[in-house]
DNA sequence: GTCAAGTACTGACTAACGGTCAGATTGGCG
DNA sequence: CGCCAATCTGACCGTTAGTCAGTACTTGAC
């Protein structure tokens, strides 16, 4: 039944026509702006179809954070074969993080809202699954380096690896999300900092707080 | 004029009617379900005096969370007393806004929302006005024991303390974002990790990260 | 007491948007 | 051609933030 396949073919490549549809749009407009309508007019398909290929509008996001995740994956593997430690990878896979956060804060913001949404969220669709697994991939990084730095001796012995990777990832999650909104966070703070040191402050802190016995 | 006096006193006290009628919706149904309609009710009055007191939603948010931090204020106070060093009120203030946070979810959740709000959200309104006044306050705590520490020499002293203190302030909001959501991050991050361990760690990480050399 | 000028409040209405579903359209197959 | 299944459509629905013309009450002047 060659039929069969390309049908499945023509599913897949329309799935990817929809997410580029929401990628761009989410890039313009930003995500808490995405409208369905819209995505539906880019796509060239009319709304109901979009619920064909997606459970719900969050699906649909979770879908393009996922495709984004994909490509940082990949610079996230080739920035750590520069690091010449353990601590040094730590400190590489949070500047790539902060990197790719900037370079895309639409899918920072999911991210955000996915992990403050609580129960009310229904990620149990495939696009969430998806997109679970991702993340996951990142921590693990995160948590390799720390390994990898106890074996070589630049990370501190008395860490356990994963909840440090998670208490790394959530802290920068944080600092970004301060990071992003600079500009209005300024104007919202009563106080007068320059906010650009503040992410390369806290990637200093968190290497200094897990550096092992030889750092000064 | 006695009677333009107590027309003031009434809509203060109105005002606050509406608050506390939020304040007690929100901790039932949380932040992003609260309903206009729903507050009007619970404050037996219609929809449209709402918007006669607060400009819109976020406003109306806005006050319930300044009442909130007006609350935090007094206790931060009090916990940094024990603090026998400028370090130790560091910790003491990480320690009291976990806490605070932790019995106050929902006034957490819309600080973040706020904060990734970025140039979406009209803050021009009075009550924002008092808010951000209230978050700049909570950040000069952070600031001012930072000041004492480097004073007493528990502190580095080549920091600088107010990127500092939003460092700590913004890197501690992702911990809790997490922290906040540890039943549900737990099963979507496909790594098995206790969630709980994560904060002080994290308290750990920032301590040891801003100690002064003293410090093993 | 009464009337005019505020002041406070009301609730039906609108607009916007996520999501649905009965029916139209398309394309393969006998 | 005619039938079936898969795909797609867009008018429609429910919900909810926000509006505003109209009502009710209060006040102070006469």
């Amino acid at each position: 039944m060659a039929v069969a396949e390309r049908r499945e073919r023509e599913r897949v490549a329309r799935r990817e026509a929809i997410l580029d549809a929401a990628e761009e749009l989410t890039a313009q407009v930003g995500y808490e702006s995405l409208r369905m309508d819209a995505v539906a007019e880019a796509a060239e398909l009319s709304k109901g179809t979009l619920y064909l290929y997606f459970a719900n509008k969050e699906a649909l996001c979770a879908g393009v954070a996922t495709r984004l995740i994909d490509r940082l994956l990949p610079v996230l593997e080739k920035d750590l074969a520069k690091a010449r430690s353990g601590l040094e990878e730590v400190r590489q896979v949070l500047q790539t993080y902060c990197d790719f956060t900037r370079e895309n804060p639409h899918h920072f913001r999911f991210a955000v809202t996915w992990l403050s949404a609580g129960e009310r969220l229904d990620d149990s669709t495939e696009s969430f699954q998806l997109y679970r697994e991702r993340v996951g991939r990142v921590l693990q990084y995160a948590a390799t380096a720390i390994v990898r730095g106890q074996a070589d001796g630049s990370v501190r012995s008395d860490i356990d690896p994963l909840p440090h990777a998670i208490q790394l990832w959530s802290s920068v999650l944080g600092v970004m999300l301060v990071d992003l909104n600079k500009e209005s966070v300024s104007q919202r703070i009563p106080i007068p900092v320059d906010l650009d040191q503040v992410v390369p402050l806290h990637i200093d802190a968190m290497t200094r707080a897990l550096a092992g016995k030889e750092l000064s």
